[in-house]
DNA sequence: GCAAGGCGCATTGTACACAAGCCAGAGTGC
DNA sequence: GCACTCTGGCTTGTGTACAATGCGCCTTGC
């Protein structure tokens, strides 16, 4: 109960995937962090108390990043009732996906004529990270470099309106992603995204479009969105019982 | 000074813009219209203090409202220093209309493959209503109404994170549209509006998207993009004394 | 007369107290 | 024994007081 966090005073300036300054771009950054590497389960409350708490503020700083979160969907706020980490549903991810797809594909050909040579070494330079936090096995960290490096991709597009919705795409497929994934966690692989990096360096358009494409197809493929692994729809669960009675439930069915 | 609402419960259940019910919504649907209808210009500061005792709430409500009005672009959030109406720059304006032409385009792609009948129908009546209100010469409800009908084809296409970008996009465009639309004041024209859902009707792609690119190019040039008309750089503002120092300054100069 | 610095006011940022609304559990009637 | 109701506690929603920050005006020096 009392475990809080330090004065929480520009603890993570430049650290982690911390903002600039404000506490509750601290706040956001945190929790944001804590659903992507799992840390907090989807369907999990979010009471605004116990985070200020933890955070040492209070609830107002906590009640304008849950709602900042609810924006870009990896929370969801129930009037009334509190705020829990989303779970979309595999038809919630599949839009997510069909969303993603367009963006990127304009995003790329936005990036092939407008990205500096700055935006590209930047680029370069976030696939290592992402290399390196892979061979660390740090998978959350993969996860969100692999979210950054599309961001950042967006920047270069330049095109302010796509990099905002980019940011939220990008935070709904990484929820989608902790949630879905299959077992071989070798996603978003950096070879295509350093890759992707030589065709709009090369100003190659039609090249650039098939690799993130491509890409996509990958990303679509290492998710099992054809079986939801845990739903809360209480007959499409147990649709297996409904027909042959005598069958006993699952031994470790872990809802 | 002492003006104030009614005790402003549900007064804009089912009235102009409004949403349901709560307090919030309401403040935000009037700041919006007023937004809309030019009765608050770009870069007028909006005072939470003030706005609250206009609508009769606390600061806590009026603080929420800015925020989701930030969040759409048409206000600008400045720390510690207040919210103004947003005054989009011409590259800004820019930037909206391109993000706007790759989304329509997907959107009315999905609307041919996802419109349901009932869609349809209120397609139709929405421009409808468009008509009635440019036949009244109501130009906000003009303007408002024309973007509800864009952002009931982004509903028709059934993708949410979709409809969620368009709500911004359409909110900015309104603002924009507001600010640079040149003299003749036929704009949006609700006839492209309803060829554009009779081809989705026909589920006619190809056509469909034709129609809505033609209606793009429309809106594009009905705007004065080249020529800014209120600039905040000093130095554009009076480029023109710069070289011919003898020119007298203009006499009632609206600044 | 003009520029720079300091002070006071106004406005926003934050915390907190109270009101309102859900949810769970105990109790009761059928 | 089951279901329904009522109540108590807890959580969120809202208003308000206080703190901090930025801005404009005034003074003062040159």
């Amino acid at each position: 109960m009392n475990e809080q966090l330090q004065p929480l005073k520009k603890q993570s300036r430049s650290g982690k995937a911390g903002r600039s300054g404000t506490q509750d771009d601290i706040v956001y950054a945190h929790i944001f962090e804590a659903i992507l590497e799992q840390r907090l389960a989807p369907g999990t409350k979010l009471s605004e108390e116990a985070l200020g708490e933890i955070f040492g503020v209070s609830r107002t700083i906590i009640r304008r990043a849950l709602s900042r979160l609810a924006h870009e969907g990896v929370v969801l706020l129930r009037p009334n009732r509190g705020a829990v980490v989303a779970s979309p549903s595999v038809e919630e991810a599949r839009q997510v996906f069909l969303a993603r797809r367009l963006v990127e594909k304009a995003i790329t050909e936005l990036a092939v004529v407008h990205a500096t040579a700055d935006d590209l070494l930047q680029l370069r330079k976030m696939v290592q990270d992402e290399r390196d936090s892979f061979s660390r096995g740090d998978r959350g960290a993969g996860i969100r470099l692999s979210g950054e490096f599309h961001l950042k991709l967006a920047e270069a597009a330049k095109n302010a309106p796509l990099i905002s919705f980019q940011r939220s795409l990008v935070s709904q497929t990484s929820l989608i992603i902790a949630q879905y994934e299959s077992g071989n966690r070798s996603h978003c692989s950096y070879d295509e995204h350093m890759q992707l990096i030589d065709a709009i360096e090369a100003r190659d358009a039609a090249q650039a479009v098939h690799l993130m494409m491509h890409h996509m197809d990958h990303i679509d493929s290492k998710l099992n969105l054809d079986e939801e692994s845990a739903s809360d729809d209480l007959h499409a669960v147990f649709s297996h019982l409904l027909q042959t009675k005598g069958k006993s439930p699952r031994p470790a069915a872990k809802l």
